[in-house]
DNA sequence: GATATACCGTCCGACACAGACGGTCCGTGT
DNA sequence: ACACGGACCGTCTGTGTCGGACGGTATATC
C-alpha cells in the first residue's frame, strides 16, 4: 500500500465508481464515452493503468474473475470513497483551460476561413448530438450531469458564433472587394 | 539529427520563434506568458526541454553564449519553418476540449452553490484582465492573437454566465423553499 | 467446426508535468 | 571594494499521460 498522487484521472475513476458500485476497466470506459469523456477525455490504456494504481494504494478493491479473460473488477473501499468526498467538498478556484488545436493554429498564423469551415463542420453535429442528450434527459438522477451538459452545450454554441463571426469578418473583407472591384476595370 | 514527433508544444515554441526570430528558453517563457499560455499552459520546463529537442531533430539552431550563465539562443531553421506553415496550412477537424476541474466536481456531485461562488471569483478578474489586454491592443500586427483573444473572452463570459444561472438555480430553490416557509408555521 | 467480427486486456516508447534545487546577476548599503 | 538579498535563470528527476500496436477471447453466422 503505498502513497500515490491523486489526479484528475484518479477521481474519474472514483467518481464513476462511486455510481457504478463496481465496474471493469472494460466498463469504466463506456462510461467515460457517454458521459465525462465529452469534456475530459482519457486515452483508452487509462482507464486500465488508473485502477491498478489505486487498488495498489488502498483506494479500491481490486477481484479477479477465474474466467478466460481474467478481468478484474473494482470498486470503491472506504479510503476511496472518503478520497472522492472530501475533493468534492473543496471548491476549486483553478482555472480552465480551453485546449482548441484549431485556435492555436489560428493564433500563429493560420487561415480563419478555412478553419472557421472546417471547425463548424466538427462542432454543428458536436452540437447537435449534445443537444439530443439533453433531449433524452428524464430528469431524474444526480444533477451535476445536467448542469455539466448544459455547460458543455453553452460553450459549443460559444465556439460557433465565434467562427461564424469569424467567418464573416473574412469574406466581409472578400465581399468589399468584390464592390470596389467595379471601380478597377 | 532524429526524427521526433511534433506536439502542440513544439508549435508552440516553433510559432513564438518564428514570431521572434529568436530566443532563449527564458524569454519563451515571457512570451507564452504573455500570450498563448492564456488558453494553453505549459510548465516552464518543457520550455527548456522542447526547444533542445527540436533542435537536436533540425528544426532549431542552437546557439549556446560562453558568458556565466552560459544560455542558450534558438532560431528557426528552414526545416522549423517549413514544419510551421505547413502545419498552419492545414485545417483541423480535432476537437476542443475544456478541461475544467470545477466541472469535473460538479459532475461528480460537487455542491453547485459553492462552487459557483469559487468560480466566479476567479473569472471575473480574468474576464477583466482579458479586456484589458483587449483594450490594450493597438490594432497592428497579425490577427491570430487577437482573434484568439476575443474568442477567450467569449468562453469567459460564457462560463461566468454558467455559473451565474447554476447559482440562480439553487437560490430559486432556496426562494421557493421560504416563501413556502410560512405556509408550515 | 471454420471463419468473421466484435469484444477485451496489456504493454511500450515517447511526451508532459510539477516542483525542487542550485547557480548567476544586479542593486543597495556599508 | 565588498557583502548580501532578491530577482533572474537553468537543469534534473520522478511520476503521470498519451496513443497505438499487438494479441487474446467470446459470439454470431454459415
Amino acid at each position: 500500500m503505498q502513497d500515490i498522487q491523486l489526479t484528475p484521472t484518479s477521481y474519474i475513476v472514483l467518481g464513476l465508481l462511486d455510481r457504478a458500485r463496481e465496474a471493469t476497466p472494460y466498463e469504466l470506459n463506456r462510461l467515460v464515452d457517454i458521459s465525462v469523456g465529452n469534456f475530459w477525455s482519457l486515452p483508452r490504456s487509462q482507464l486500465y493503468a488508473e485502477p491498478a494504481r489505486l487498488a495498489r494504494a488502498g483506494y479500491l478493491s481490486e477481484e479477479q474473475e477465474q474466467s478466460g479473460r481474467r478481468r478484474k473488477r473494482y470498486a470503491l473501499t472506504a479510503r476511496g470513497s472518503d478520497a472522492l468526498r472530501s475533493w468534492t467538498e473543496e471548491p476549486t478556484y483553478e482555472y480552465p483551460e480551453l485546449r482548441d488545436p484549431s485556435l492555436l493554429k489560428v493564433f500563429f498564423g493560420a487561415d480563419s476561413q478555412a478553419m472557421a469551415e472546417a471547425q463548424l463542420s466538427t462542432l454543428r453535429p458536436l452540437l447537435a448530438r449534445f443537444e439530443e442528450m439533453r433531449a433524452k434527459d428524464t430528469g431524474e438522477g444526480p444533477d451535476g450531469p445536467r448542469q455539466t451538459l448544459q455547460v458543455g452545450i453553452d460553450h459549443v454554441e460559444t465556439s460557433i458564433r465565434a467562427w461564424e463571426r469569424i467567418a464573416g469578418e473574412s469574406s466581409d473583407i472578400v465581399e468589399t472587394a468584390i464592390e470596389q472591384a467595379p471601380a478597377l476595370l
